[in-house]
RNA sequence: CGGGGCGUAGCGUAGUGGCUAGCGCGCCUGCUUUGGGAGCAGGAGAUCGGGAGUUCGAAUCUCCCCGCCCCGACCA
């Protein structure tokens, strides 16, 4: 039993200065964590229960679904992430060490190396598969910038499982079993989350999904698709291509003085208002015109590229997306030394005409889905003050590539079904992914198959942020008043205050809790003498404990009342039945 | 990485060159009070984020560093 009276605990009255996001302010002002360092927190009783809860949770599901559990350390050598090339790849988010005999080591951010150098240091048999091994474990890695108290920190805890196959068949069963444990997992957690199809980022590898958890203080922006089922990151939209248009007709493409028209806006304007640019049948839009943006790529290793993206003038580039389809390349600005460098690049008014491998400038040249052959543009003409009309894609210009990195809008094309798209937000909770053999090919996993053929193993990998999911439920369950935690995750399943000086109320709530106890009802007791009632009543609203039993003003009637957190909803009790009803009511 | 704002007791804050750094919450002692963050009285608690400088004098001005929050990252 906790008893306010000896907790651990400080609430406090007014929010903290530094935190924004509901869950950041009320695991802080109700007690659950405090900050050490940027992005690193303790976690106090309170906080540290409910904490245990989830992780609870999350091992009993992974332990129902035949998962077996190990322990890595944390504190790991840089030679396997040297071979799989991650000790780079990883950048500054790498928490870098020495010992004293200045050998190189690493706080794990994730740990596939080390999952799949045990599995090959175990196994050398097809018998032996398929195999799935997890851990729950902290992992450290330097964000650039942390935020939203513990839902992006740099210390955090993670569950992460490896599923070990033969056949891409097996894997694909494996990940199956994840996704189903996953659901079950989220579900018990009281979560609401979305299943989208993702990016699988700097792990390589094929097919992945993301549990996200809605919330407008997500960080992850997805689509949900209003007309079919289909979901997914922003960074893995498929932007659906419009077949081949038909270009007969349109003139031979013509540059044309546009002085003073530097951006999209600018000559949209200019082309409708003078006569000889117009079009005949309707206005120009922004949509009409072909942007070309050049970006420096910078590869880990400090090398550097230029890639030039088309796309129509009335999106913009998603820098997001761009990132996760360069990764580990870092998009940067092409700044004015760049242009110095590429004399062909007319600022402002850079067109297909100089962009490209096979063209003046050789940089490579990518364009958005929806510039297919047959389409007609207005873009630039690689010369100042100058743009080209009638320019036809595939008749008069080839592109190096297409590269899907538009900004995805809210009402855009669901590349499933065709109906409008719907974009949220939100944080994410889980991942899984079928990596492939990228690590067991980098570590040398190989085993051998019936045939006596040495194979390699083909991986999957699974992730849930435990000490996230605990800022996401909060999250996604407070108000105004406090937390609100779902009866499994909270720290107690009732606070029972004792309000009143007389010994009696105290000696009844005592009592009370005592045959809760029994009964196996976790109990928070309020029992500190001399604080007036409404200190109570707003700390158990604060902290949030789903059911809330007040010993007070009516035990003098025989009575006590019961509050469920969550709805507000009040009832009486005879002091007798009470703890017999409470019990039934948490499911004792 | 860039821009802006901020950093004063455990928390929230006042204090724009002047003498003992103020207030509220919280904490301690005593008395009173007990159904929605009680009252009175007395008290403890601050190297004013850190460092360097300007000045007779710095929380206050300057520079550097650290940290926190917000916005941005290219507009061709």
């Amino acid at each position: 039993m906790l008893r306010m009276s000896s907790l651990f605990l400080r609430t406090l009255r007014e929010d903290p200065a530094d935190a924004e996001v509901p869950s950041h302010r009320l695991l802080v002002r109700a007690g659950y964590v405090r900050r050490v360092a940027p992005g690193v927190f303790s976690w106090l009783p309170l906080g540290y229960i409910v904490y245990r809860n989830v992780e609870r949770i999350v091992r009993e599901e992974m332990d129902a679904a035949g998962f077996q559990e190990v322990h890595f350390p944390s504190l790991l050598p840089r030679e396997p992430f040297e071979t799989t090339g991650r000790w780079t790849e990883y950048g500054d988010t790498l928490f870098r060490l020495q010992d004293r005999k200045e050998n190189d080591y690493l706080l794990g951010p994730t740990h596939e190396e080390m999952f799949t150098l045990l599995v090959k240091g175990e196994y050398s048999s097809y018998k032996d598969l398929p195999l799935v091994i997890y851990q729950i474990q902290t992992k450290f890695r330097d964000e650039a910038r942390p935020r939203a108290g513990i839902l992006r920190g740099r210390e955090f805890v993670m569950k992460d499982s490896y599923s070990f196959d033969v056949t891409d068949e097996g894997l694909a069963i494996s990940y199956g079993r994840h996704r189903d444990s996953y659901i079950k997992t989220f579900e018990r957690l009281g979560l609401e989350y979305v299943i989208v199809s993702a990016m699988s980022g700097a792990m390589g590898g094929s097919a992945s999904e993301e549990f996200l958890a809605p919330t407008v203080v997500g960080e992850d922006s997805f689509v949900r698709c209003s007309g079919c089922d289909y979901a997914a990151n922003v960074e893995a939209v498929q932007t659906p291509a419009p077949g081949p248009a038909d270009a007969t007709g349109i003139p031979a493409a013509h540059a044309e003085d546009t002085p003073g028209t530097p951006t999209i806006d600018s000559l949209v304007a200019v082309s409708n208002e003078r006569s000889d640019l117009a079009r005949p049948d309707r206005q120009w839009t922004a949509a009409d015109t072909l942007k070309n943006i050049v970006f420096t790529v910078t590869n880990p290793d400090g090398t550097s590229y230029p890639l030039a993206v088309g796309l129509p003038g009335d999106r913009e580039v998603d820098l997001k997306r761009l990132e996760a389809v360069l990764q580990p390349g870092v998009p940067g600005p092409f700044d004015e030394a760049e242009f110095a460098r590429h004399p062909s690049l007319v600022k402002g008014y850079i067109g297909p005409g100089s962009l490209g491998e096979s063209n003046a400038s050789g940089i490579r040249f990518v364009v958005d889905p929806r510039v297919v052959d047959g389409t007609r543009w207005i873009t630039g003409a690689d010369t100042a003050g100058k743009h080209v009309y009638d320019l036809v894609a595939g008749r008069d210009f080839t592109a190096d590539g297409i590269l899907d990195v538009a900004e995805v809008r809210e009402g855009d094309e669901c590349p499933a079904c065709g109906a409008a798209l719907l974009l949220a937000r939100g944080i994410e909770i889980g991942h899984i992914f079928q990596l492939g053999r990228k690590y067991a090919d980098a570590l040398g996993l190989r085993v051998l198959d019936e045939h006596g053929e040495l194979v390699t193993v083909t991986m999957g990998s699974y992730g849930i942020g435990v000490s996230r999911a605990v800022a996401a439920i909060a999250e996604q369950s407070h108000d105004d008043k406090g937390l609100v935690w779902p009866r499994e995750v909270a720290p107690a399943d009732v606070h029972l205050i004792a309000t009143g000086k007389d010994d009696a109320v105290f000696d009844a709530a005592e009592a009370i809790a005592a045959e809760l106890e029994r009964a196996g009802v976790r109990v928070l007791l309020d029992d500190r003498r001399g604080v007036s009632p409404g200190v109570k009543f707003n700390d158990s609203e604060l902290i949030g404990i789903p059911t809330i039993m007040v010993v007070g003003k009516r035990l003098a009637d025989g009575f006590v009342e019961v509050k469920d957190r969550s709805t507000g909803e009040r009832t009486d009790l005879e002091v007798g039945r009470a703890a017999a009803a409470v019990a039934a009511m948490c499911g004792r």
